[in-house]
DNA sequence: CATACTAGTTTGCAACACAAACTTTAGATC
DNA sequence: GATCTAAAGTTTGTGTTGCAAACTAGTATG
C-alpha cells in the first residue's frame, strides 16, 4: 500500500505545524485556556502565538472569546467541535501512518526503487 | 510538566514537513530508492520532490547518488546515518509528546488558564 | 503629566512550498 | 542529419508562511 506515503505527504498543514499542534493538543486537554497561559506553555513569542491563533480561528478550529478580568483584557481560547475532531484525527492519522509504514514492504509495490 | 508543549512547538521543521516526513519514512524502510520511485510513492510533483530532496541533502539527512542506468540518468537516494537517527527520533518524539500530553494536567501547572 | 506595564495585534522580512518552465540526453521518424 | 517526442531532473517565479520587532490601547504608578 503505497498510498500510506501519499497520505503522509498530504497531512493538513494547519494542524500539523508544530506551534499549532502544540496549541491544539494543549486545548484538547485543557478545554479552555487564556492567551498568556498558552504563551508560557508553548514558549512562543506573543506575535507568533497571536498569528497562529488567528489562523486557527480562521480555519474554524478555535473559538476566541475576549472579555475583561477586573479591568484587564483577557483572551480565552477553546477548541470548536471541528477543532476537537481535527486534532484528535490528526494524531490518530499520525499513529496509523507510522504503524503502516513500518509494515510496508517496498518489494510489494509494483516497481521497486533499486536495492543494488 | 509544561515543557511537553515547548518541545512540541519546537519540532524540527526539516523533518516534520509532511512531504519530507514521507520521504524520510519511506527511505527508512527502503534503505535506497530512486527519484522516480519516490515520485510515485509520495504523489509529489517533480519540482517539489527535487527541492525537498535538496533540502534534506543540505541538512545532511540524505545522500544523493547520481548514476546512469543503461543510458539514462538515475538518482539514487538513501538516508545518512544522521538521517536515520533524525527520522527515528522524530517519530519517537511525536509518540512521547502525544503520550505525555494525554497525562498532563493543566491544574498541575502553577498558573491555570481559567476553567470558568 | 509622564512613565511604565500588561495584553495583545500589525508589520516587514526572510524562508518556504509549489508548479510551470527550462535543460539535457536519448531514442524514434522522416 | 534535421525534427520530434520522451525521460529525468533542476531552476525560476510566485504566493504563503513563520517569526520577532514595532506598534496599540488601556491601566497603574510616581
Amino acid at each position: 500500500m503505497t498510498e500510506v506515503f501519499e497520505r503522509l505527504s498530504g497531512l493538513d498543514r494547519l494542524v500539523h505545524e508544530p506551534a499549532r499542534l502544540a496549541v491544539l493538543t494543549a486545548l484538547s486537554v485543557c478545554r479552555k485556556a487564556d492567551f498568556m497561559y498558552l504563551l508560557r506553555l508553548t514558549g512562543l513569542s506573543r506575535g507568533n502565538l497571536s498569528t497562529h491563533l488567528s489562523k486557527l480561528e480562521a480555519g474554524g478550529l478555535v473559538r476566541v472569546e475576549k472579555r475583561f478580568v477586573g479591568r484587564k483584557p483577557n483572551t480565552l481560547l477553546a477548541l470548536t467541535r471541528k477543532g476537537e475532531r481535527a486534532i484528535e484525527s490528526h494524531w490518530r492519522r499520525l499513529d496509523e501512518l507510522r504503524a503502516d509504514s513500518r509494515q510496508w514492504s517496498p518489494a510489494a509495490d509494483e516497481k521497486k526503487g533499486e536495492s543494488e
